[in-house]
DNA sequence: CCAAAAGTGTTTAATCTACACCCATGG
DNA sequence: CCATGGGTGTAGATTAAACACTTTTGG
């Protein structure tokens, strides 16, 4: 009787997932990070990390969490993205996941390994191997909230070192949005919406002439008209 | 020992919920659609109407099945919105809910009452009644969701009749936006967009000059900068 | 001194904003 | 015939887009 009823209790309702799509600028391309799987049937699949939401922290907890046990990176910029909750979504059971999308500077890269997975590598968002579940919608959509999020916010310095030349910047823009911009006039709508200052340092070391470095006003996620 | 691994199971997953955000324009007002609550601690709080999601159904198909339930609307305007996912939001158990925000013309608003609610009543967004759970910030933020959305597509026209004057799309924008706009200006753009086209009618029976009707080109969902 | 990326303004086109009067109908 | 909301255009300001040469450094 108890047991019937639990057992209806657990038929009755899907469970709560997180998944995380994580996204840097390497090699002048737009990156997001992934796992191979070892489960069948997604054996050699990779996939953007997470896992399911414990019933003693919040969704965004979750996702935090899982992020830092599959990768190892806490403490960097996640937002959450769009719930997928179609019903043969996950073939182990009927899961909802909640996705997010993360940036991080392509700085100190220092990726732990879980002994759960086979590996976890960078793709270029333009060369995904075989994804898992629905992995690969997922992925799209975060581009997709990327680019626009890119066009009215100033979400660009969570993937910017602190400090930063104009070039490095204007770059981001042009991978993500996948198109040139002109130079002059990107410089001259950044600097009309004071979100970045000089320093009074230059790049050093470089060959060819060296750079003003540029840091932002406020990392702070604010909207503003950008492009 | 089966059992204690079923409680286990339930007591370590949190369960999944939609809530919808009705929308219409009535009286010049952007109102939202609640329903009154009888169960403690909610007893004589409004919500947006909801409930859980099943196994065998998608979470769209979910949210509107309880639209349809709760208030007797079907086939209309439904987008997701955002998925709460606070420890402690429901009282009652740990529920993480996914919102939708959906759309609505105030046209033969036949609403079916259920027995399990107290009531189902339209209030203007900027008078809410005490509202339960965290729904106050689910409509919160629909209303910005809306105000966004009118901005780059023409969703729109699913507030609107098939057939509508140009003083109401442009009431409709205002209503929503919460701020005046030139008439000319916003018939100048409305027609430069090519979203509506006149219809050979006009209004009758109403005083004064009648006015032209339009209607959409199209109502699917589509982005266009608007304003 | 040479190669290569950094840095800098102006002109033109497009878009947005502000604004006022005549029109058509019902009563 | 009058009260009322419907319908229409233009000028000025702002913003966006196109475009090329000089500067600075390392090698």
């Amino acid at each position: 009787m108890k047991k019937d009823n639990f057992s209806n209790k657990i038929f009755k309702h899907p469970i709560v997932a997180t998944d995380v799509v994580i996204f840097t600028i390497d090699e002048g391309k737009l990156k997001t990070l992934l796992i191979k799987m070892k489960k069948s049937p997604f054996e050699n699949c990779w996939a953007s990390p997470g896992g399911l939401v414990k019933t003693n922290e919040s969704i965004d907890q979750a996702a935090n969490r899982h992020l830092y046990e599959k990768t190892g990176l806490k403490n960097i910029f996640l937002e959450q993205l769009y719930t997928f909750g179609e019903v043969k979504r996950d073939p182990y059971g009927r899961v909802v996941s909640v996705t997010y999308f993360s940036l991080m500077p392509n700085k100190g890269l220092k990726l732990k390994t879980s002994q759960d997975y086979d590996g976890l590598e960078w793709f270029d968002v333009k060369d995904l191997p075989k994804l898992a579940y629905d992995h690969k919608n997922i992925i799209k959509m975060a581009v997709q909230r990327l680019q626009t999020k890119l066009e009215y916010t100033n979400v660009i310095c969570n993937l910017l070192a602190k400090e930063f030349t104009m070039r490095e910047i204007q770059k981001a823009y042009e991978v993500i949005l996948d198109r040139e911009l002109d130079k002059r006039n990107f410089q001259k709508k950044i600097h009309s919406l004071n979100i970045i200052k000089k320093t009074n340092k230059k790049t050093i070391g470089e060959a060819y002439r060296p750079a003003i470095l540029y840091k932002f006003q406020d990392r702070k996620t604010k909207n503003i008209q950008i492009l």
